[in-house]
DNA sequence: CATTCGTGAAGACGAAT
DNA sequence: ATTCGATTTCACGAATG
C-alpha cells in the first residue's frame, strides 16, 4: 500500500518527460506556418504538444499533425525499411506505446482508496481505454501486413484480384486470432501465396517466398497453418497454369505452347506426374514441345524461367514424351 | 565448343509411426 | 520427434551435334 507507484497522476508526468524526449530527437525546430487568424508567425511548443500563434494565441489545431518520422520499434519484425507510407490518418496516429496505462488498483497516487463514485469512473476508463489499444493495434497490424502484401504484389505484378483475395485471407487470419507466434509479413507472405493458389495465378511459391522478407520455411509453415485453419479450398496447382507464362518467357510461339499442354494431357491420363513439381512438369513440357515442333530451346534456358533444375527437366521430359508414346526427335 | 545425357550422393519434404 | 520413401538438386564426366 505505502508504494502506489504506477497512479495516474505518475503517469501522466512520465509520458510528458517522454515527449519531450522524443521531440528533442524528431521535431524541427520551427515551422514555416502563417496564423490563419492573424498572419502572424506560428510556433510550436514543444512541452505542450500545441501549436501556438505568437500573436494572437490561436492554438492552430491542424499543425498537430507530426510531419517527421515518429516511429520506432514497431514490433520485433518490423524495425528496418518501413519508410512512412501514406498520410498519416489521425485515427491511427497517437503516441507510440506513450500513451497513459491506467493502473489496476483503486488507489491513488498516495495509495489512498479511491471512493465509489471514482471507482466507478476508473472502471470505464479501463474498459475504454482497452478497447482503443487493441483496436488500434489491429490496425497497425492490418496496414503493415496490407502494405506488405502490395509490396509483394507489385514486385510479382499480380492483379488486382490477387491482391484482393489475399487482403481477405489476411484480414480472416486476423479476426481468427491465428497471428500468435508467427512473424506477420510470414502471415502476409502465406495470404499473398494462398491467394495466388485460389485465384488460379500461377506462381510458384519459391517466386513469392523470393520477394518476402521472410525465411521460406516460416512461410511455408504459415501457409499451411492458415489454410489448414481457414479450411481454405485450395486444389493442386496443374501443370497447365504455368505453360502461358513460361511460354511468354521463353518467347515461343502458340504451336509449343499448343504441343506442351497436349504432352501435359497425356501424362495426366497415365497418372504419370503425380507428386511432381508442376513447374517442373510443365517446363519440361514446353521443352519437349519445342523439339517436336522443330524450334527447340534449351534445357539451361527452361530451368531458368522455370525455376527448376536441368536435372528435372531432362527426367521430366523423358517421362512425357514417354506418356505420349512420342520418339525421342533427334 | 555448346548442349545434352546419365549418375550417385546429399538435401528437402510429406507421410506415417 | 524420428523414420522412411520419393523427389529434386548438385557436381561431374561422357556423348552427341
Amino acid at each position: 500500500m505505502s508504494n502506489a507507484r504506477p497512479s495516474t497522476t505518475e503517469q501522466y508526468s512520465d509520458s510528458s518527460a517522454a515527449r519531450e524526449q522524443r521531440d528533442e530527437q524528431t521535431e524541427p525546430v520551427t515551422h514555416e506556418v502563417e496564423c490563419p487568424e492573424c498572419g502572424g508567425a506560428v510556433a510550436r511548443e514543444a512541452d505542450r504538444g500545441e501549436t501556438v500563434c505568437e500573436e494572437c494565441g490561436l492554438v492552430v489545431e491542424a499543425d498537430r499533425i507530426d510531419p517527421g518520422p515518429e516511429w520506432r520499434a514497431f514490433d520485433q519484425q518490423a524495425r528496418e525499411e518501413r519508410s512512412r507510407v501514406g498520410s498519416p490518418t489521425t485515427k491511427t496516429m497517437h503516441d507510440e506505446g506513450l500513451s497513459s496505462v491506467i493502473d489496476w488498483r483503486n488507489e491513488d497516487a498516495h495509495g489512498n482508496a479511491l471512493d465509489p463514485r471514482k471507482r466507478e469512473r476508473m472502471k470505464r476508463l479501463r474498459t475504454w481505454d482497452e478497447r482503443f489499444r487493441t483496436k488500434s493495434h489491429r490496425e497497425r497490424n492490418l496496414k503493415q501486413a496490407l502494405g506488405e502484401i502490395d509490396r509483394m504484389s507489385s514486385a510479382l505484378s499480380l492483379p488486382d484480384a490477387v491482391r484482393e483475395t489475399a487482403s481477405v485471407i489476411y484480414r480472416r487470419a486476423l479476426e481468427e486470432d491465428l497471428l500468435p507466434g508467427r512473424s506477420i509479413e510470414a502471415v502476409a507472405t502465406a495470404s499473398l501465396y494462398a491467394a495466388v493458389r485460389q485465384t488460379d495465378t500461377p506462381r510458384a511459391l519459391e517466386e513469392v517466398t523470393g520477394v518476402s522478407r521472410v525465411d521460406p520455411k516460416r512461410v511455408k509453415r504459415a501457409y499451411r497453418y492458415v489454410v489448414r485453419e481457414l479450411g481454405l479450398a485450395v486444389d493442386p496447382t496443374g501443370a497447365e497454369a504455368f505453360l502461358p507464362r513460361f511460354a511468354s518467357d521463353l518467347d515461343v510461339d502458340g504451336a509449343v505452347e499448343r504441343r506442351a499442354r497436349e504432352l501435359l494431357a497425356a501424362a495426366r491420363e497415365q497418372a504419370v506426374h503425380s507428386g511432381k513439381s508442376p513447374v517442373g512438369l510443365a517446363g519440361a513440357a514446353l521443352y519437349a514441345a519445342g523439339r517436336l515442333v522443330n524450334q527447340p530451346v534449351t534445357q539451361a534456358e527452361v530451368s531458368e524461367v522455370a525455376g527448376v533444375s536441368e536435372v528435372t527437366v531432362r527426367n521430366r521430359y523423358k517421362e512425357l514424351l514417354d506418356a505420349a508414346d512420342e520418339p525421342v526427335p533427334a
